[in-house]
DNA sequence: AATGAATGAGGATTCATTCAT
DNA sequence: CATGAATGAATCCTCATTCAT
């Protein structure tokens, strides 16, 4: 059941999702729902620890375990190749699920942010690590290079769900990565 | 009442804005609504008509006459100021628009897509310009770094919303100017 | 206009036609349809009058001047050659605005009946000329042999237009036909 | 419900009935409608469905089991008996949901569809076996007369509700009777 | 724990009619 | 005579949630 919440929440939102859609596609009955959980953010809070919880343990085909360029350059890519999978047609399944997040929805929000800070994070470290190589100069700021990768990914998955078209995100994805290397020290 | 709409939207999106909302905030009556616009769409695709102008003629706060690097640093500023304004709140309101978009509304697509190809395509005029001034390597590809400026920002803009902090954002966009300065040849 | 709102009703009946699908097909301004009729009802009335007064001057299709047994077959096969041209998808027009008159429409109900009436009139005259001249029993009633070929049009056409097939009409005009030629006296 | 449905568009054909009015009538919330039916359309098909098994078992007052030349009488009587009972205000309910379809309601139809031609079988048969026991000509066209002795009934049904008056359906069913049996060969 | 029926507010849209100009 | 803007009730339908069993 969280697993068809998931699925149906990143395909359209969590407003634009029915509980009642919900239940018809997993086949549970009506208030076996209430009693598991209590309310619709009960269940947007269990999709989201069941994410969580697969990012953490490394479950999901974005691999966090970034360690070499080619790594990084995966990590693009598997967004990419996402898209093209399902026709453009998604974004971001925790950004789906945080741009529908209404002002009362504070437990929700820190759900999301969590997600978001964990990726940032290894991001985070992997530059740091780099920089630690001495493959970047003292002057790289790995954070503000995690919150580059972050945001070009966030937009590009956004942009191509809306344009139903993802060179733009490729573009982007590319341009990134040749900037960042262009300031990289081989060895 | 495309003001107020347009406000409405940019808050909340369009599935979780309803007509009724309109009507209220605009003191209108039901019907008057159903008079000038043929429906909810139909008010949708005059308020991104309306959008669309206003960007053309230059009228928003965001400049689309950029010609030096340090317009492109306000370009991004704008939008950083922007959300400072609203308590980091608010997302680009033709995202805002375009990720609610569900399959059947592809005349609302277009308007979208046209709103953001006008966009990039005045980041990509920048980008050239530099390039055929000198300031920026051969091997610069200009659309490409338009689409990383914009989906720096359009990530951007999409994070701040969700978790209510603008530093992601700041980060990323003083990351993506120093990358680009890093290739920039001074003259 | 009349004649606008005459194809509206024919097609759908009065309670689904609009008066706004009716000013919009025909171009003319809402408020020049209450300034000539008063009310839909008063539309709905000047239709009947306009259509009662081609049916009289025989002005419509289906001529009513009918004087030979020739001509009756031509009455019945009028209909069924319209049906072909609108794929079954009609039925009598005046039988359509009266299905649908409620309890408090009565005068749009007489002009109805004096239409049906008229109708019927014309048949039993035909009947009536055809026993005098010896071609049918004494015994023949002509009022009800109208009555039946009435019952049998209105029936047939009703019946083609719910099944979008005009065969049951067509069997059951040839029967009543051929019933009636059984008690012909051929002279 | 289905039976309070089933009423009301006897009485004012589906478009004219409002579900809030069959709610009403049947003092259901509006909810509960849509949890057991899907649409409109869905109760209109159960109603039809409802009235198909009725007939079928032979639960109706026009009885279907037609033996006897005096049951073919009966079977005409009854339904002028009903206008009596009604002071004329009601026409077929089949046919009165049949005439209000429109051109998307292609499921419903062929539930009218079934239901007429149900009734013109059974017709049908009992001429066949009327034919088959020597009491009509060879000549005889079972299915034609079937289809005249339904037109007839849906034809008059239908004169009876508009005019309000029953006579011209008597004379045509009593027309259409004199002129079987005026091919009748008695034994 | 589990079931389906119930609730009531709110969603988009259409209607016939009237009013101010 | 003519115009388009306004009105308000009614249309069909969906929602998240709760209740009785």
């Amino acid at each position: 059941m969280i697993q068809v919440a998931f699925d149906l929440f990143h395909q359209k939102g969590i407003i634009a999702t029915s509980v009642d859609e919900i239940l018809d596609t997993s086949g549970t009955g009506k208030s076996q729902f209430y009693y598991y959980f209590k309310s619709k953010d009960g269940l947007i809070h269990e999709v989201l620890k069941y994410f969580y919880e697969h990012l953490k343990t490394n479950q999901l085909p974005s691999k966090i375990d970034i360690e070499t360029w080619k790594d990084l350059e995966n990590w693009f890519e598997v967004f990419l190749d996402f898209q093209k999978g399902v026709q453009c047609e998604r974004s971001c399944p925790i950004a789906t699920i945080g741009i529908d997040l209404q002002n009362g929805q504070e437990l929700l929000r820190q759900d999301v942010r969590i997600i978001f800070e964990f990726t940032r994070h290894f991001l985070t470290k992997f530059f740091a690590a780099m920089k630690a190589k001495g493959e970047l100069p003292k002057s790289a700021d790995p954070e503000a290079l995690a919150s580059l990768c972050f945001s070009v990914q966030q937009g590009g998955m956004l942009i191509t769900k809306i344009e139903r078209d993802e060179s733009a995100f490729r573009q982007a994805a590319r341009a990134a990565l040749d900037l960042i290397y262009s300031i990289r020290i081989k060895k």
